[in-house]
This record gives structure tokens, C-alpha cells and sequence, in this order.
DNA sequence: GTCTATAGATTGATAGAC
DNA sequence: GTCTATCAATCTATAGAC
């Protein structure tokens, strides 16, 4: 409200500076990528830096932090929009397409976040172990609700249909075109296949079924 | 036949070199891990690499290379095991339970499979990405073969399947506890919510889902 | 085949001017 | 807030002795 206009802000080059330093640690690696390379993009000089976050390290930690938060929002959000009383499985599939939309919108701070933990440095990572348990309980109790309500067989491994979900959802960035589809489309192709499965049910070609297994 | 002792040939420290190379590209990413690094964990001094890779990239390389390879290998050998005349269906479920056995026979090598593509010089990385195409082909190849047989509904996207299952089992490094199950439990399992899905057939529970949708 | 020694380049970070 | 200048550390890779 008092000032905004092509006067950047701090504010604004804080946050110009996470999100060119998302895209570099995503696509290079934290090691390979470097202060003078993010300020490059910046427009800026590498020092320059130093003002805005204390260290290569302090820098990395905002951008895991503010990735991780902003997906875990969205992801949210989206399930909080539902009218109330909806049912396990339509929250099941609303967080199922906001953790997607999410993964395309922060699409910088995704493949950060996406990284192995193990390149981290110790203080970060431990942090962002402490994030994916977390993620992964709220699935896991999406899931058991979805148990509850009478929607998951008794035989399911909940642990391994997360992994099932969460795996293919969170490389989204490698296999997804705009393109080709949408995610509402993709969500729930991947809804038909989980709750589905692949195999047609009625048996209308035992014959060549059959044939093959004989020749 | 000639020479096999305590006496370490040119051979088998390149083995040592390239198992110790995988295992630091893996949990360290390339950049971050340093000839010195590895040198030391195989006993000697960094310059002495150089005699078996001529570089840290050759060194990469060599190690991406050997890892998809063995991985692929193994997965195929699994398959041509089967008695001949095997369904595609059979076809498929071996070839799943080799891929997954081989993540974790190769474990370091799989780490290092595993990294993101853009992190690599883009000599390696052009060879990788043609690497991957080549598996995902050969896996969208096994799942026509099970559509062709009738083991597949006409409204599955066969890309879709072939990357909820891929990037369940490529990142099993990431969740599979080996003390708590088995390779070929867990291939078992993934194939039942995979062929069959995870909503129960027989509706026992009406009231319950009514309930749950209404209140 | 492995060593010692070192060249040559790059990096994260700091000091102080403006 | 951003700059210039620079330091100290670390890295890949080479040369040549053994």
C-alpha cells in the first residue's frame, strides 16, 4: 500500500532470488550450482547475495521450506474448498489433484523439493525428513479414511498404495505434457486404475487368453 | 585362470572404483562428490584414478552405464527364464519382480540411475536419456503385449500404467524395508491393486457410505 | 600402477566504498 | 542494497619419480 512500483522492493529481490535458486538447485544440483550463476540471472553480483541471505546454505533451506509449504498448502486448500460432509474418497481425490496442480504451479520449487535428500547438507536435511514424514502421515491417514468409509478392500497394503500414489504423482514433472492432457483428466485416470484396476471384468476373449499361454 | 590372489589387478580396481563411484554419485550427487573422496575410500591417492578413468566424467560414464545395463540385463533374464509359451501376463509379472530385485541387487548403481538427468554433463546425460526411452519402450511393449492378450480394459492409458508402475519400483530404494517384507510379496501386492484395484467388489457397507456422503 | 607435487581454475564468503 | 576487490579453500587434472 505505500510503495510498489518499478522500485523492487526487498521483499520482491528475496523473492526473485528463491525462485531463480529453486530452478538451479532443481535442474543442477545443490553442489553444481552456484552463487554467481543465480545472481547472473538475477542481475545482480554474487555478493550481493549476502544481503539477502546469510549463506549458499541459508539459501537452500528458505527455498526447501517455502517449496514444501506452499505444495503442502495448495494441497490443502484444495480439500478445505470441499462442501462440507463430503465423502473420504472426494477428499481422497480433491488432495490427489491439488498435490498434482501444485507440483505443475511450483514447478521450480518441485524439483527441488523432488531432489534425494542425501545431497543436502545435515541441518536442511533433516528438516526435510521431518517434511516427507509428515507428508506422507497426512496420506496415510487420507487413505485409512478412506478404509474407514469402506472404500479400500481389507487385503490392501495402505502403506504400498501411498507409495503407489505419492511415487507417480511427485515425478509428475518427468512424464506430464500439457499438451496431451489435463490434470483433472490425468487424476482421474489414475482414480479408475487405483480403485479400478486394469483388468477387464468381464471375460469376453478367453480364446485367445487361451492361445497364448498354448503357443 | 592366470593370476588370482591378494594380488589386485588393473580389473578389479576398476571394479572398486566404479562401486565406490556409484555409491558417492548416489547419495552425494555428481558434483558434490570429489575424486579425492573416492580415492580415499579405495585406499588410494586421487591422481592414481586417473590411470583407470581419464577423467571424472569418463569415470560417471562408465558408472551409469554398467548400473543400467545390469539392471536391464537382469530384468530380461528373469523373463527369458520362463517356460516357454508364458502369458503376457506372466511376462509382465516377472519382468517386475526383476527390475524390482535388481534395484536392489545393484543398489549402488541404482542411486545413481536414480538422480536427475539435468545434474549430468550433457555427454552422459544424452546417453541416459536415450537409456531411459529405451526402457520405457521396452515396458510399454510388455503392457501391449498383456493389452493384445486381453489382460488390459480398453480405457486404460497404457503411458499412464507404465509410469505408475516404473516410478513405484525406481524409487524403491526410497521405502522397501527388506526386514519387513519380500521382493516377491511386494511385486505380488503391487500386481493385485495394479490388476484388480483397491475398492472392494461385493457392497457390504452400504449404509456406511450413504451415511457419509449425507451427514 | 601408485606415488608426490603442483598447476590452473573456480567457489563461498568477507570487507569496505558508494 | 548493490558494487568492486579479494581471500582462503577446494577441486580436477597433469608431470614425472619410483
Amino acid at each position: 500500500m505505500t510503495k510498489r512500483q518499478a522500485n523492487a522492493t526487498t521483499a520482491d529481490t528475496r523473492e526473485k532470488l528463491m525462485r531463480l535458486a529453486a530452478r538451479a538447485f532443481g535442474t543442477q544440483g545443490y553442489a553444481a550450482t552456484t552463487m554467481r550463476g543465480i545472481a547472473d540471472q538475477a542481475g545482480i553480483e554474487a555478493a550481493s547475495i549476502y544481503y539477502h541471505f546469510s549463506s549458499k546454505e541459508a539459501l537452500l533451506d528458505a527455498v526447501m521450506e517455502h517449496g514444501a509449504q506452499s505444495i503442502f498448502a495448495h494441497t490443502q486448500a484444495r480439500i478445505a474448498a470441499l462442501p462440507p460432509g463430503a465423502s473420504a474418497e472426494q477428499r481422497f481425490r480433491a488432495g490427489l489433484l491439488g498435490l498434482f496442480s501444485a507440483m505443475l504451479k511450483y514447478g521450480d520449487y518441485t524439483l527441488a523439493h523432488g531432489r534425494q535428500l542425501a545431497e543436502l547438507p545435515d541441518k536442511v536435511r533433516e528438516r526435510q525428513i521431518k517434511r516427507r514424514a509428515q507428508h506422507q502421515d497426512f496420506w496415510h491417514g487420507m487413505l485409512e479414511d478412506l478404509h474407514t468409509e469402506g472404500g479400500l478392500r481389507e487385503d490392501i497394503d495402505i502403506a504400498l498404495c501411498r507409495v503407489f500414489i505419492l511415487s507417480t504423482i511427485t515425478s509428475v514433472q518427468t512424464w506430464f505434457n500439457r499438451k496431451k492432457s489435463s490434470p483433472e483428466k490425468v487424476v482421474d485416470e489414475l482414480c479408475t486404475i487405483l480403485f479400478e484396476g486394469v483388468r477387464p471384468r468381464e471375460v469376453r476373449k478367453p480364446a485367445r487368453r487361451a492361445q497364448a499361454v498354448a503357443s
